[in-house]
DNA sequence: AGCCTGAACATTGTAAACAATCATGGTTGA
DNA sequence: TCAACCATGATTGTTTACAATGTTCAGGCT
């Protein structure tokens, strides 16, 4: 997510990759000097990236407290949930414009990634290749403004996943993006469209608002030291 | 905008709000120091507000140069233009929930709004009116996500209006409420999901990205010395 | 025993001084 | 005359130290 300097969004990149692959845990205290040191950085670049961050409500400032990472209540995890449900579907209903080549193209080589992450077992890399599915279809049939929102609203579902996921669900399965994938290139919208809205409301079934676990978790071990 | 302090609240909402009002023109340099003093703050506090408002795509933070009201590209404009278009179109289309009767109220005492400044040719408040009706619909019939998004679209479409806006043709034009509301009341959602798009075509069509004036302006004139 | 209180510690917030970078205007030379 | 260049001033970027706030833990009181 594009900061101004470099090193802050290699730090900002970091943090946003921890909390996509829900290895930062909703709540969890972001102390800056800790940070810092951790990213061999200083107190004034942490606290500029975690001004950043809650701008994009992946992190809450609690003035004399310090940050941490947000833990969005049902009501806003429902709103996220029905916000990315909108745009994603009726974009698909009425594309800005229809998928190019080289954009089935890109899609194919995400899926590539996606089915060589599923062989590995690889969780984090299902979670980040899902994401980037999504991404690159909403950018290929959009624009970079939408893309923009629908990458903040996934880093936002992350920790909603992390916070609601009822056990013993599988949830985002991802056989659903080959399907998606021919139906777009056939020009079929309304079946493509149809097919997300059903993707999405199975991850939202997936989720039970009524639990709150508070698993807080300690830094040094999730992010590694650069 | 929430920002995390109260004096910064107020600052970002000021600089906002000449935004919105077209009275910050695109491209204007925005210097800490004189920031400070209009504000009677300090420039620690003007940093982290601009830092806030690049992250809204108000401000454009060049490293070295300085801070600047942003000036989207023809490319970026029709981007906002469309990404607004689809979210409004298709969320009056498929509402979240429908209109309840004291958000119709609030929505008429907004328009009492618009119309008193209509007479009053107050342009500001015309603009601030307006704005203020489509963010009060979308949040009856959305959700506060939603809502924070398309704020940010509007202040971005200010920006976009002041500086491609063709001369000789008369913007936004607001009659159009009147009808959306009783179409809304009536539960006709394809009929105000279709007005939605006329409206708001109508705005793209008032513009021209062929010209791009450079109109700069003095801050102290602009923003009220508090 | 439980709870309130207060002091010591740790963390965040603020301010100011310093360093680095960029815009400027004037000078020099062809 | 014009262009390139250097010196100067202004603005931004960074670091440091200090102040304010929150947290924790020990001790004493009810």
């Amino acid at each position: 997510m594009g900061s101004t300097a470099k090193e802050e969004t290699r730090i900002a990149d970091a943090l946003c990759k921890a909390v996509l692959e829900r290895r930062l845990a909703p709540g969890s205290k972001l102390p800056e000097e800790e940070l810092a040191q951790i990213f061999r950085s200083n107190r004034a670049k942490i606290r500029r990236v975690l001004l950043s961050l809650s701008r994009y409500h992946i992190v809450t400032l609690e003035p004399g407290r310090g940050a941490f990472v947000s833990r969005p209540s049902p009501q806003e995890a429902r709103d996220v949930l029905a916000s990315r449900r909108l745009i994603e579907v009726s974009l698909l209903a009425n594309p800005h414009r229809s998928l190019s080549a080289e954009g089935a193209e890109r899609l194919r080589k995400i899926m590539a990634q996606e089915a060589k992450a599923h062989a590995d077992h690889d969780a984090a890399a299902m979670i980040h290749t899902s994401g980037q599915f999504h991404l690159t279809l909403i950018e290929e049939l959009g624009n970079t403004v939408i893309k923009n929102i629908i990458e903040e609203l996934i880093l936002r579902m992350s920790l909603i996943i992390t916070l609601y996921e009822r056990h013993n669900t599988t949830c985002c399965l991802s056989s659903d993006h080959n399907d998606l994938l021919d139906l777009l290139l056939a020009e079929k919208h309304a079946k493509a469209s149809a097919l997300m809205a059903r993707h999405l409301e199975g991850i939202e079934s997936c989720l039970d608002f009524h639990r709150e676990p508070a698993s807080t978790t300690i830094l040094s071990q999730i992010l590694k030291p650069v």
